[in-house]
DNA sequence: TGTAATTGCTCTAGCCACTAGAGCTTCAAG
DNA sequence: CTTGAAGCTCTAGTGGCTAGAGCAATTACA
C-alpha cells in the first residue's frame, strides 16, 4: 500500500493534484488507514500514471475520463479512443502552427530594435501599428 | 465617439472582455453617455488594438501593462520593452518545442492502432504503459 | 518510550483570462 | 412611438490546478 506521498513521488503528480483528481472523480476514493490517511494499491498507482501520461500529452481531463471509461470495457470497439487521440493530434498541430506564426512575428519584433528610447523602439511601434506585421496572426 | 460594440467590432475584442480590461485597469474608464453607456475616443480604440495585438502574440496581461506603461514614457531607454519581447519569444519557442514532441508521440499513438477492440487498442495501451514511448515527453 | 520532523487531513480561497447569465435600462431605426 | 438590439451591473463559472490555515497522524531516531 502506498501513501499519497509515495504515489506522488512515483507518478510525478503533486499531492494536492491527486486529491483534486479524486474530487473530480478521475481516480476513485482509496482505502484509508486507521488514522484516515489515503492508502493506495498498485492498480491505483497505474491509473494515476495513465492520467499523468495523458495529461503530459495535453489531453483534457474530460478526454481522460472518456479514455478511462473505455479502458474499462476492453471488448468494445476502439474507434472512440482513436478519435479522441486524433482530435488531440489535430489540436496540437493547430497549436504548433499558430505558435510558429507567433514565433516568426516575435522574432521580427524582438530582434529588430535599433532604437535607444521607447519613442523609436520597434517593439512598441510594432505592437501599436498592426500594419507593420507581415502576417495575419491571431 | 465609439460605443463599446463599435470598439469590439473594430478590434475583435469581445464586449465583456473590454469591460474586464477596464476593471483590470488595462484600459482607462471612458466617458459615458447621458444614459451611462461607455463612449470611446480614437485614442482608446488604438490602445485596445495594441492590447489585442499583444494578446494575440501571447503576451500576458501583466507584460502588456508594462509595455503600455513604457509606451507612455517615450524618452526612456527601451531595453525593458526589448527584454519583455525576448522573453516572450523564448517562451513561445519552448512551447513550440514541447508541442513538437507531443505531436510526434501522438502521431505514433493515433496512427498505429490496428486493434479492433479497446482491449488491444494501441491508444489505450500506449497511455497505460509509458515504456511504449520512445521519447521522454513531460 | 519519547519526541520532533515530516507527512497527512479538510477546508477555503486564489490563479489567469476570460465567459455566461440574470435582470434591468438605453439607444437607434423605422 | 414602438420595438428590438445593444448596453448596463452584478454574480458566478470555466479549467486545472495551487496555496495556505490549522489541525492530526505517522515515522525516524535517541
Amino acid at each position: 500500500m502506498f501513501s499519497i506521498g509515495d504515489l506522488s513521488r512515483r507518478t510525478g503528480v503533486k499531492v494536492p493534484t491527486i486529491r483534486y483528481y479524486e474530487q473530480m472523480g478521475l481516480v476513485a476514493a482509496p482505502e484509508r488507514s486507521e488514522g484516515n490517511q489515503r492508502r493506495y494499491s498498485r492498480q491505483e498507482l497505474e491509473r494515476l500514471a495513465f492520467i499523468r501520461h495523458a495529461r503530459d500529452l495535453g489531453f483534457a481531463v474530460e478526454d481522460i475520463r472518456s479514455l478511462i471509461d473505455l479502458s474499462g470495457h476492453p471488448e468494445q470497439p476502439c474507434g472512440h479512443a482513436d478519435r479522441i487521440a486524433e482530435e488531440q493530434l489535430i489540436s496540437v498541430r493547430d497549436k504548433v502552427a499558430q505558435l510558429k506564426r507567433l514565433e516568426a512575428e516575435l522574432e521580427r519584433i524582438a530582434t529588430c530594435c535599433n532604437g535607444e528610447t521607447v519613442g523609436d523602439c520597434y517593439v512598441i511601434r510594432a505592437l501599436s501599428d498592426h500594419a507593420l506585421c507581415t502576417d495575419e496572426h491571431g
